[in-house]
DNA sequence: GCGAGGAGTTGACATTTATCAAGCGAATAG
DNA sequence: CTATTCGCTTGATAAATGTCAACTCCTCGC
Protein backbone atom coordinates (compact mmCIF):
# COMPACT_ATOMS: atom_id res chain seq x y z
CA UNK A 1 0.00 0.00 0.00
CA UNK A 2 2.82 2.17 0.59
CA UNK A 3 4.47 2.21 -2.51
CA UNK A 4 0.84 2.30 -4.75
CA UNK A 5 -0.09 5.27 -1.95
CA UNK A 6 3.52 7.07 -2.91
CA UNK A 7 3.15 7.43 -6.12
CA UNK A 8 -0.87 8.53 -5.97
CA UNK A 9 0.87 11.00 -3.66
CA UNK A 10 3.41 12.13 -5.80
CA UNK A 11 1.29 15.02 -8.22
CA UNK A 12 -1.19 15.23 -5.30
CA UNK A 13 -0.18 17.89 -2.30
CA UNK A 14 -0.24 20.99 -4.49
CA UNK A 15 -3.34 20.10 -5.46
CA UNK A 16 -4.78 20.22 -2.17
CA UNK A 17 -2.05 21.69 -0.54
CA UNK A 18 -3.98 24.99 -0.51
CA UNK A 19 -7.15 23.66 0.53
CA UNK A 20 -5.67 22.09 3.46
CA UNK A 21 -3.34 25.41 4.30
CA UNK A 22 -6.46 27.01 4.89
CA UNK A 23 -7.94 24.77 7.17
CA UNK A 24 -7.58 26.37 10.25
CA UNK A 25 -5.92 23.70 11.95
CA UNK A 26 -3.08 24.71 9.63
CA UNK A 27 -3.48 28.42 8.69
CA UNK A 28 -1.17 29.90 11.30
CA UNK A 29 1.96 27.68 11.35
CA UNK A 30 4.89 28.35 9.66
CA UNK A 31 5.19 27.39 6.06
CA UNK A 32 8.60 25.67 6.32
CA UNK A 33 6.67 23.33 9.10
CA UNK A 34 3.62 23.17 6.96
CA UNK A 35 5.81 21.82 4.06
CA UNK A 36 7.51 19.37 6.27
CA UNK A 37 3.69 17.89 6.94
CA UNK A 38 2.70 17.74 3.19
CA UNK A 39 5.56 16.31 2.06
CA UNK A 40 5.50 13.14 4.55
CA UNK A 41 1.81 13.01 3.71
CA UNK A 42 -0.25 10.80 1.53
CA UNK A 43 -3.19 11.66 -0.52
CA UNK A 44 -5.45 8.26 -1.25
CA UNK A 45 -9.07 7.54 -2.36
CA UNK A 46 -11.05 4.97 -1.35
CA UNK A 47 -14.04 3.48 -2.33
CA UNK A 48 -17.22 3.28 -0.08
CA UNK A 49 -17.46 0.82 2.74
CA UNK A 50 -13.96 0.88 3.66
CA UNK A 51 -12.85 0.30 7.11
CA UNK A 52 -9.73 3.21 7.37
CA UNK A 53 -9.57 2.92 10.84
CA UNK A 54 -10.45 0.18 13.31
CA UNK A 55 -10.42 1.29 17.20
CA UNK A 56 -8.24 -0.34 19.40
CA UNK A 57 -5.13 0.07 16.86
CA UNK A 58 -2.14 2.99 17.41
CA UNK A 59 -2.71 6.02 15.66
CA UNK A 60 -0.01 5.92 13.04
CA UNK A 61 -1.91 8.88 11.07
CA UNK A 62 -3.74 12.09 11.31
CA UNK A 63 -6.48 11.65 8.70
CA UNK A 64 -8.01 14.77 6.61
CA UNK A 65 -10.87 14.25 4.38
CA UNK A 66 -10.82 15.91 1.77
CA UNK A 67 -14.00 14.70 -0.33
CA UNK A 68 -16.59 12.15 0.11
CA UNK A 69 -17.85 11.93 3.91
CA UNK A 70 -16.49 9.33 6.87
CA UNK A 71 -18.77 7.45 9.60
CA UNK A 72 -17.03 7.01 12.86
CA UNK A 73 -18.23 3.97 14.88
CA UNK A 74 -17.68 1.99 17.95
CA UNK A 75 -18.30 -1.28 18.89
CA UNK A 76 -18.83 -3.52 21.98
CA UNK A 77 -20.07 -7.00 22.54
CA UNK A 78 -21.46 -7.27 19.07
CA UNK A 79 -23.50 -3.82 19.30
CA UNK A 80 -22.49 -1.29 17.37
CA UNK A 81 -23.15 2.81 17.29
CA UNK A 82 -22.64 5.39 14.81
CA UNK A 83 -20.63 8.37 16.87
CA UNK A 84 -19.98 11.00 14.03
CA UNK A 85 -20.38 11.79 10.04
CA UNK A 86 -17.06 13.41 9.10
CA UNK A 87 -17.67 15.89 6.35
CA UNK A 88 -14.93 17.76 4.11
CA UNK A 89 -12.52 19.41 4.72
CA UNK A 90 -12.12 18.50 8.15
CA UNK A 91 -9.43 15.94 10.21
CA UNK A 92 -10.64 13.03 12.06
CA UNK A 93 -8.88 11.46 14.84
CA UNK A 94 -6.59 14.04 16.27
CA UNK A 95 -6.69 13.57 19.68
CA UNK A 96 -5.28 10.15 19.30
CA UNK A 97 -2.73 11.26 17.27
CA UNK A 98 -1.50 13.93 19.33
CA UNK A 99 -1.72 11.60 22.81
CA UNK A 100 -0.06 8.85 21.09
CA UNK A 101 -3.03 6.52 22.52
CA UNK A 102 -4.85 3.49 20.42
CA UNK A 103 -8.05 4.76 18.69
CA UNK A 104 -11.19 4.93 19.93
CA UNK A 105 -13.53 4.91 17.15
CA UNK A 106 -13.27 3.11 14.24
CA UNK A 107 -13.59 4.47 10.83
CA UNK A 108 -15.40 3.89 7.52
CA UNK A 109 -15.48 6.07 3.98
CA UNK A 110 -19.21 6.28 3.65
CA UNK A 111 -19.29 7.06 -0.34
CA UNK A 112 -15.74 7.32 -2.56
CA UNK A 113 -13.48 9.32 -0.32
CA UNK A 114 -10.39 11.44 -0.84
CA UNK A 115 -8.23 11.39 2.01
CA UNK A 116 -4.55 12.68 3.01
CA UNK A 117 -2.50 11.16 5.57
CA UNK A 118 -0.11 12.74 8.11
CA UNK A 119 2.27 10.33 9.53
CA UNK A 120 1.35 10.82 13.48
CA UNK A 121 5.11 11.11 14.63
CA UNK A 122 5.70 14.05 12.00
CA UNK A 123 2.47 15.73 13.17
CA UNK A 124 3.85 15.30 17.23
CA UNK A 125 7.26 16.40 15.91
CA UNK A 126 6.01 19.72 14.35
CA UNK A 127 3.65 19.83 17.18
CA UNK A 128 6.17 20.51 19.91
CA UNK A 129 8.10 22.76 17.93
CA UNK A 130 5.34 24.94 15.98
CA UNK A 131 3.59 26.98 18.61
CA UNK A 132 0.95 28.03 16.10
CA UNK A 133 0.37 25.05 15.11
CA UNK A 134 0.12 23.61 19.04
CA UNK A 135 -2.25 26.72 19.36
CA UNK A 136 -4.58 25.84 16.80
CA UNK A 137 -4.86 22.08 17.43
CA UNK A 138 -5.91 23.56 21.41
CA UNK A 139 -8.66 25.32 19.21
CA UNK A 140 -9.31 22.53 17.18
CA UNK A 141 -9.76 19.88 20.36
CA UNK A 142 -11.59 22.57 22.30
CA UNK A 143 -14.42 22.69 19.85
CA UNK A 144 -14.27 18.68 19.18
CA UNK A 145 -14.75 18.04 23.09
CA UNK A 146 -17.51 20.82 23.32
CA UNK A 147 -19.20 18.95 19.98
CA UNK A 148 -19.30 15.91 22.33
CA UNK A 149 -20.43 17.50 25.56
CA UNK A 150 -23.35 18.84 23.55
CA UNK A 151 -23.89 15.16 21.94
CA UNK A 152 -23.98 13.65 25.62
CA UNK A 153 -26.86 16.08 26.89
CA UNK A 154 -28.61 15.36 23.80
CA UNK A 155 -28.66 11.88 24.84
CA UNK A 156 -29.34 12.12 28.54
CA UNK A 157 -31.84 14.85 28.44
CA UNK A 158 -34.15 14.37 25.53
CA UNK A 159 -36.14 10.83 24.33
CA UNK A 160 -35.34 9.66 21.15
CA UNK A 161 -38.57 11.47 19.79
CA UNK A 162 -37.20 14.77 20.86
CA UNK A 163 -33.83 13.88 19.88
CA UNK A 164 -34.81 13.05 15.96
CA UNK A 165 -36.85 16.73 16.50
CA UNK A 166 -34.04 18.58 16.80
CA UNK A 167 -32.05 16.49 14.72
CA UNK A 168 -34.24 17.49 11.75
CA UNK A 169 -34.23 21.50 12.93
CA UNK A 170 -30.35 21.17 12.80
CA UNK A 171 -30.41 19.57 9.17
CA UNK A 172 -32.99 22.45 7.68
CA UNK A 173 -30.24 24.77 9.46
CA UNK A 174 -27.74 22.95 7.88
CA UNK A 175 -29.74 23.49 4.44
CA UNK A 176 -30.18 27.42 5.06
CA UNK A 177 -33.38 26.70 6.65
CA UNK A 178 -35.64 25.59 3.82
CA UNK A 179 -39.09 24.04 4.58
CA UNK A 180 -38.10 21.12 2.18
CA UNK A 181 -34.76 19.59 2.31
CA UNK A 182 -32.82 16.16 2.09
CA UNK A 183 -31.43 13.71 4.27
CA UNK A 184 -27.81 13.19 4.36
CA UNK A 185 -27.45 9.97 5.67
CA UNK A 186 -29.23 6.50 5.28
CA UNK A 187 -31.62 5.96 8.07
CA UNK A 188 -30.16 2.99 9.68
CA UNK A 189 -27.21 4.97 10.16
CA UNK A 190 -29.20 7.81 11.20
CA UNK A 191 -30.68 6.04 14.22
CA UNK A 192 -27.50 4.83 14.79
CA UNK A 193 -26.33 8.23 14.88
CA UNK A 194 -29.54 9.36 17.32
CA UNK A 195 -29.00 6.10 19.53
CA UNK A 196 -32.17 4.40 18.65
CA UNK A 197 -33.13 0.98 15.92
CA UNK A 198 -34.19 1.42 12.69
CA UNK A 199 -37.63 0.58 13.66
CA UNK A 200 -37.81 2.88 16.23
CA UNK A 201 -37.01 5.99 13.81
CA UNK A 202 -39.73 4.91 11.41
CA UNK A 203 -42.13 4.75 13.96
CA UNK A 204 -39.96 8.28 15.36
CA UNK A 205 -40.90 9.65 11.95
CA UNK A 206 -44.43 8.72 12.16
CA UNK A 207 -45.04 10.49 15.44
CA UNK A 208 -43.57 13.48 14.13
CA UNK A 209 -46.33 13.88 11.61
CA UNK A 210 -48.85 15.69 13.95
CA UNK A 211 -45.97 18.30 14.04
CA UNK A 212 -45.80 19.11 10.49
CA UNK A 213 -43.03 16.66 9.28
CA UNK A 214 -43.73 14.34 6.63
CA UNK A 215 -41.09 11.93 4.84
CA UNK A 216 -40.97 10.81 1.70
CA UNK A 217 -37.55 8.86 1.19
CA UNK A 218 -34.50 11.21 1.95
CA UNK A 219 -36.94 14.07 1.39
CA UNK A 220 -38.19 16.06 4.36
CA UNK A 221 -40.41 18.94 4.46
CA UNK A 222 -41.08 20.52 7.81
CA UNK A 223 -44.99 22.45 6.77
CA UNK A 224 -45.80 23.38 10.91
CA UNK A 225 -42.04 25.05 11.37
CA UNK A 226 -43.91 26.51 14.71
CA UNK A 227 -45.49 23.48 16.26
CA UNK A 228 -42.33 21.81 15.57
CA UNK A 229 -40.27 23.77 17.21
CA UNK A 230 -41.97 24.14 20.35
CA UNK A 231 -42.10 20.23 20.37
CA UNK A 232 -38.05 20.07 19.94
CA UNK A 233 -37.12 23.15 22.40
CA UNK A 234 -33.65 23.36 20.39
CA UNK A 235 -31.26 25.25 22.69
CA UNK A 236 -27.73 27.08 21.63
CA UNK A 237 -26.02 24.90 24.17
CA UNK A 238 -27.23 21.62 22.87
CA UNK A 239 -27.82 22.20 19.15
CA UNK A 240 -25.65 24.92 17.92
CA UNK A 241 -23.08 22.86 16.54
CA UNK B 1 -16.99 39.25 46.22
CA UNK B 2 -13.76 40.35 44.75
CA UNK B 3 -12.54 42.28 47.55
CA UNK B 4 -13.71 39.57 49.55
CA UNK B 5 -11.11 36.94 47.77
CA UNK B 6 -8.61 39.00 47.29
CA UNK B 7 -8.17 38.79 50.96
CA UNK B 8 -8.48 35.45 51.13
CA UNK B 9 -6.20 35.10 48.41
CA UNK B 10 -3.32 37.57 49.65
CA UNK B 11 -1.54 34.84 51.62
CA UNK B 12 -2.54 31.87 49.30
CA UNK B 13 -1.35 31.34 46.00
CA UNK B 14 2.36 30.40 48.20
CA UNK B 15 1.32 27.54 49.11
CA UNK B 16 -0.88 26.02 46.68
CA UNK B 17 1.03 27.14 44.09
CA UNK B 18 3.18 24.48 44.42
CA UNK B 19 1.07 21.67 44.19
CA UNK B 20 -0.75 23.97 41.43
CA UNK B 21 2.64 24.00 39.61
CA UNK B 22 2.83 20.09 39.97
CA UNK B 23 -0.17 19.95 37.67
CA UNK B 24 0.85 18.39 33.95
CA UNK B 25 -0.99 21.68 32.66
CA UNK B 26 1.29 23.81 34.01
CA UNK B 27 4.74 22.18 35.01
CA UNK B 28 6.52 22.65 31.60
CA UNK B 29 5.96 26.74 31.13
CA UNK B 30 7.81 29.43 32.23
CA UNK B 31 7.57 30.12 35.03
CA UNK B 32 7.54 33.85 34.37
CA UNK B 33 4.13 33.50 32.90
CA UNK B 34 3.07 30.98 35.78
CA UNK B 35 3.62 33.54 38.05
CA UNK B 36 1.72 35.92 36.24
CA UNK B 37 -1.06 33.70 36.18
CA UNK B 38 -0.74 32.60 40.09
CA UNK B 39 -0.52 36.58 40.96
CA UNK B 40 -3.84 37.02 38.92
CA UNK B 41 -5.42 34.21 40.44
CA UNK B 42 -7.80 33.87 43.29
CA UNK B 43 -8.35 30.97 45.92
CA UNK B 44 -11.56 30.78 47.58
CA UNK B 45 -13.59 28.59 49.93
CA UNK B 46 -16.75 27.91 49.05
CA UNK B 47 -19.30 25.80 51.11
CA UNK B 48 -21.21 22.82 49.70
CA UNK B 49 -24.13 22.81 47.25
CA UNK B 50 -22.98 26.62 45.95
CA UNK B 51 -23.43 26.74 42.60
CA UNK B 52 -19.95 28.06 40.86
CA UNK B 53 -20.90 28.69 37.16
CA UNK B 54 -24.23 28.60 35.41
CA UNK B 55 -24.38 26.86 32.14
CA UNK B 56 -24.46 29.65 29.12
CA UNK B 57 -22.73 32.09 31.05
CA UNK B 58 -19.75 33.61 29.54
CA UNK B 59 -16.41 31.36 30.98
CA UNK B 60 -14.77 34.43 33.23
CA UNK B 61 -12.09 32.26 34.76
CA UNK B 62 -10.56 29.06 34.71
CA UNK B 63 -11.50 26.97 38.07
CA UNK B 64 -9.10 24.61 39.77
CA UNK B 65 -10.00 22.30 41.94
CA UNK B 66 -7.68 22.01 45.00
CA UNK B 67 -9.85 20.43 47.76
CA UNK B 68 -13.22 18.86 47.60
CA UNK B 69 -15.15 17.99 44.88
CA UNK B 70 -17.23 19.38 42.26
CA UNK B 71 -20.35 18.50 39.73
CA UNK B 72 -20.66 19.56 36.41
CA UNK B 73 -24.32 18.62 35.57
CA UNK B 74 -26.36 20.63 32.64
CA UNK B 75 -29.65 21.30 32.21
CA UNK B 76 -32.72 21.29 29.82
CA UNK B 77 -36.59 21.66 29.32
CA UNK B 78 -36.53 20.96 33.01
CA UNK B 79 -34.65 17.96 33.17
CA UNK B 80 -31.22 18.15 34.66
CA UNK B 81 -27.98 15.54 34.56
CA UNK B 82 -24.82 15.06 35.96
CA UNK B 83 -22.28 14.89 33.41
CA UNK B 84 -19.32 14.39 35.77
CA UNK B 85 -17.60 14.66 38.84
CA UNK B 86 -14.21 16.81 39.31
CA UNK B 87 -12.13 15.79 41.82
CA UNK B 88 -8.59 17.80 43.40
CA UNK B 89 -6.45 18.82 41.70
CA UNK B 90 -7.65 19.26 38.56
CA UNK B 91 -9.08 21.58 36.05
CA UNK B 92 -12.26 22.08 34.99
CA UNK B 93 -14.08 24.10 32.32
CA UNK B 94 -10.76 24.74 30.18
CA UNK B 95 -12.76 23.82 26.88
CA UNK B 96 -14.49 27.19 27.29
CA UNK B 97 -11.94 28.81 28.72
CA UNK B 98 -9.77 28.41 25.80
CA UNK B 99 -12.20 28.84 22.97
CA UNK B 100 -13.79 32.03 24.71
CA UNK B 101 -17.32 30.39 24.80
CA UNK B 102 -20.17 30.16 26.78
CA UNK B 103 -20.10 27.09 29.63
CA UNK B 104 -21.67 24.22 28.49
CA UNK B 105 -22.47 23.24 32.03
CA UNK B 106 -22.94 24.14 35.30
CA UNK B 107 -20.48 23.29 38.36
CA UNK B 108 -21.48 23.06 41.89
CA UNK B 109 -19.96 22.42 44.81
CA UNK B 110 -20.54 18.82 46.52
CA UNK B 111 -18.91 19.56 49.93
CA UNK B 112 -16.63 21.74 51.38
CA UNK B 113 -14.29 22.52 48.21
CA UNK B 114 -10.91 25.14 47.81
CA UNK B 115 -10.55 26.52 44.33
CA UNK B 116 -8.39 28.12 42.51
CA UNK B 117 -9.86 31.05 39.86
CA UNK B 118 -7.72 32.28 37.14
CA UNK B 119 -8.79 35.05 35.03
CA UNK B 120 -9.40 33.28 31.80
CA UNK B 121 -8.55 36.54 30.30
CA UNK B 122 -4.72 35.59 31.55
CA UNK B 123 -5.14 32.05 30.06
CA UNK B 124 -5.62 33.46 27.12
CA UNK B 125 -2.92 35.56 27.34
CA UNK B 126 -0.27 33.31 28.34
CA UNK B 127 -1.64 30.50 26.23
CA UNK B 128 -0.85 32.52 23.02
CA UNK B 129 2.54 33.57 24.18
CA UNK B 130 3.64 30.26 25.64
CA UNK B 131 3.99 27.26 23.62
CA UNK B 132 4.99 24.77 25.93
CA UNK B 133 1.79 25.86 27.85
CA UNK B 134 -0.59 25.75 24.18
CA UNK B 135 0.93 22.22 24.37
CA UNK B 136 0.12 20.83 27.95
CA UNK B 137 -3.55 22.47 26.95
CA UNK B 138 -3.14 20.38 24.06
CA UNK B 139 -2.43 17.14 26.33
CA UNK B 140 -5.42 18.02 29.11
CA UNK B 141 -8.02 18.64 25.57
CA UNK B 142 -7.35 15.80 24.44
CA UNK B 143 -7.63 13.55 27.19
CA UNK B 144 -10.60 15.13 28.14
CA UNK B 145 -11.93 14.77 24.46
CA UNK B 146 -11.41 11.16 24.74
CA UNK B 147 -13.08 10.24 27.74
CA UNK B 148 -16.02 12.21 27.20
CA UNK B 149 -16.02 9.37 23.99
CA UNK B 150 -15.64 6.50 26.66
CA UNK B 151 -18.30 7.79 28.34
CA UNK B 152 -21.01 8.38 24.72
CA UNK B 153 -19.72 4.85 24.03
CA UNK B 154 -20.50 3.55 27.58
CA UNK B 155 -24.50 5.49 27.46
CA UNK B 156 -24.78 4.24 23.38
CA UNK B 157 -23.76 1.00 23.83
CA UNK B 158 -24.71 -0.54 27.23
CA UNK B 159 -27.77 -0.98 29.43
CA UNK B 160 -28.17 0.99 32.54
CA UNK B 161 -27.40 -1.93 33.99
CA UNK B 162 -24.26 -2.63 32.18
CA UNK B 163 -23.26 0.83 33.22
CA UNK B 164 -24.16 0.51 36.75
CA UNK B 165 -21.45 -2.71 36.42
CA UNK B 166 -18.79 -1.47 34.79
CA UNK B 167 -18.69 1.76 37.31
CA UNK B 168 -18.39 -0.51 39.95
CA UNK B 169 -15.54 -2.34 38.84
CA UNK B 170 -14.20 1.12 37.56
CA UNK B 171 -14.32 2.33 41.36
CA UNK B 172 -13.44 -0.78 42.66
CA UNK B 173 -9.72 -0.21 40.53
CA UNK B 174 -9.85 3.26 41.77
CA UNK B 175 -9.90 1.88 45.31
CA UNK B 176 -6.85 -0.46 44.41
CA UNK B 177 -8.75 -3.44 43.81
CA UNK B 178 -10.26 -4.10 46.96
CA UNK B 179 -13.59 -6.40 47.79
CA UNK B 180 -15.19 -3.77 49.45
CA UNK B 181 -14.96 -0.27 49.06
CA UNK B 182 -17.07 2.86 49.16
CA UNK B 183 -19.42 4.73 46.84
CA UNK B 184 -17.66 8.72 46.52
CA UNK B 185 -21.39 9.97 45.39
CA UNK B 186 -24.53 9.90 46.58
CA UNK B 187 -27.00 7.07 45.08
CA UNK B 188 -29.13 10.11 43.84
CA UNK B 189 -26.26 11.56 41.48
CA UNK B 190 -24.68 8.06 40.38
CA UNK B 191 -28.05 7.70 38.91
CA UNK B 192 -27.72 10.83 37.16
CA UNK B 193 -23.96 9.98 36.04
CA UNK B 194 -25.45 6.85 34.83
CA UNK B 195 -27.90 8.08 33.13
CA UNK B 196 -31.27 6.69 35.26
CA UNK B 197 -33.13 7.09 37.92
CA UNK B 198 -32.75 6.85 41.63
CA UNK B 199 -35.34 4.36 41.23
CA UNK B 200 -33.31 2.40 38.43
CA UNK B 201 -30.37 2.37 40.09
CA UNK B 202 -31.74 1.23 43.10
CA UNK B 203 -33.46 -2.11 41.67
CA UNK B 204 -30.20 -2.21 39.37
CA UNK B 205 -27.96 -3.05 42.42
CA UNK B 206 -30.65 -5.58 43.28
CA UNK B 207 -30.01 -7.32 39.86
CA UNK B 208 -26.50 -7.15 40.26
CA UNK B 209 -26.67 -9.48 43.49
CA UNK B 210 -26.57 -12.78 41.76
CA UNK B 211 -23.17 -11.19 40.31
CA UNK B 212 -21.93 -11.18 43.68
CA UNK B 213 -22.30 -7.90 44.97
CA UNK B 214 -23.70 -6.54 47.84
CA UNK B 215 -24.65 -3.36 49.31
CA UNK B 216 -24.73 -1.47 52.51
CA UNK B 217 -25.21 2.15 52.82
CA UNK B 218 -22.37 3.88 50.19
CA UNK B 219 -20.63 0.51 50.79
CA UNK B 220 -19.90 -2.17 48.24
CA UNK B 221 -18.71 -5.76 48.67
CA UNK B 222 -18.28 -7.82 45.11
CA UNK B 223 -18.08 -11.16 46.29
CA UNK B 224 -17.92 -12.79 43.13
CA UNK B 225 -15.45 -10.60 40.93
CA UNK B 226 -15.49 -13.45 37.97
CA UNK B 227 -19.18 -13.10 37.57
CA UNK B 228 -19.66 -9.55 37.52
CA UNK B 229 -16.52 -9.22 35.35
CA UNK B 230 -18.16 -11.55 32.61
CA UNK B 231 -21.46 -9.70 32.93
CA UNK B 232 -19.86 -6.22 32.35
CA UNK B 233 -17.55 -6.85 29.77
CA UNK B 234 -15.19 -3.74 30.92
CA UNK B 235 -13.39 -2.69 28.23
CA UNK B 236 -10.34 -0.65 28.16
CA UNK B 237 -11.60 1.76 25.16
CA UNK B 238 -14.31 2.34 26.86
CA UNK B 239 -13.67 1.84 31.10
CA UNK B 240 -9.93 3.07 31.42
CA UNK B 241 -10.30 6.56 32.57
C1' DG C 1 -37.51 -8.07 -17.96
C1' DC C 2 -36.58 -10.82 -14.02
C1' DG C 3 -34.92 -12.22 -9.69
C1' DA C 4 -32.07 -11.39 -5.59
C1' DG C 5 -30.94 -8.66 -2.08
C1' DG C 6 -31.21 -4.82 0.89
C1' DA C 7 -33.30 -0.80 3.08
C1' DG C 8 -37.28 0.57 5.09
C1' DT C 9 -41.72 -0.19 7.22
C1' DT C 10 -45.21 -2.37 10.01
C1' DG C 11 -47.36 -5.28 13.57
C1' DA C 12 -47.04 -8.09 17.64
C1' DC C 13 -44.68 -8.62 21.52
C1' DA C 14 -40.85 -8.34 25.14
C1' DT C 15 -37.81 -5.71 27.72
C1' DT C 16 -36.13 -1.71 29.68
C1' DT C 17 -36.82 2.38 31.89
C1' DA C 18 -39.54 6.07 33.93
C1' DT C 19 -43.27 7.72 36.83
C1' DC C 20 -46.12 7.98 40.76
C1' DA C 21 -47.22 6.98 45.36
C1' DA C 22 -46.17 5.08 49.62
C1' DG C 23 -43.22 3.81 53.23
C1' DC C 24 -38.75 3.13 55.76
C1' DG C 25 -34.87 4.69 58.28
C1' DA C 26 -31.02 7.51 59.34
C1' DA C 27 -29.48 12.20 59.99
C1' DT C 28 -30.60 16.76 61.66
C1' DA C 29 -32.81 20.80 63.71
C1' DG C 30 -35.33 22.52 67.24
C1' DC D 1 -35.67 13.66 72.75
C1' DT D 2 -38.80 14.27 69.25
C1' DA D 3 -40.31 15.84 64.94
C1' DT D 4 -39.00 16.66 60.46
C1' DT D 5 -36.59 16.11 56.53
C1' DC D 6 -34.28 13.73 53.11
C1' DG D 7 -32.31 9.93 50.77
C1' DC D 8 -33.42 5.62 49.52
C1' DT D 9 -36.33 1.70 48.58
C1' DT D 10 -40.41 -0.76 47.01
C1' DG D 11 -44.61 -1.80 44.44
C1' DA D 12 -47.81 -0.80 40.84
C1' DT D 13 -48.21 1.01 36.58
C1' DA D 14 -47.18 3.48 32.30
C1' DA D 15 -44.23 4.87 28.70
C1' DA D 16 -40.31 4.30 25.85
C1' DT D 17 -37.54 1.42 23.36
C1' DG D 18 -35.94 -2.92 21.48
C1' DT D 19 -36.68 -7.49 19.16
C1' DC D 20 -38.49 -10.56 15.89
C1' DA D 21 -40.83 -11.67 11.82
C1' DA D 22 -43.16 -10.53 7.84
C1' DC D 23 -43.84 -7.72 4.10
C1' DT D 24 -43.16 -3.83 0.63
C1' DC D 25 -40.54 -1.38 -2.37
C1' DC D 26 -36.63 -0.16 -4.68
C1' DT D 27 -32.19 -1.00 -6.72
C1' DC D 28 -28.97 -3.57 -9.07
C1' DG D 29 -27.06 -7.03 -11.76
C1' DC D 30 -27.77 -10.40 -15.12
Amino acid sequence: MRTNTQLVTLGMPDSHAKEVRDLHLFSAMEDEHFQSLIRAAYVQNFPPQIELITEGDPSDFLHILLSGSVDLFSSWNDRETSMATVRPISTFILAATVREAPYLMSARTMEKSRIMLIPSQNVREVFAKDGEFARAIVDELAQCYRGVIKNTKDLKLRTSLERLANYLLREQQRNGGAVSFKLEAEKRRLASVLGMTSENLSRAFKALRPYGVSVTGKQITITKQQDLEDFAKPHPLIDNR
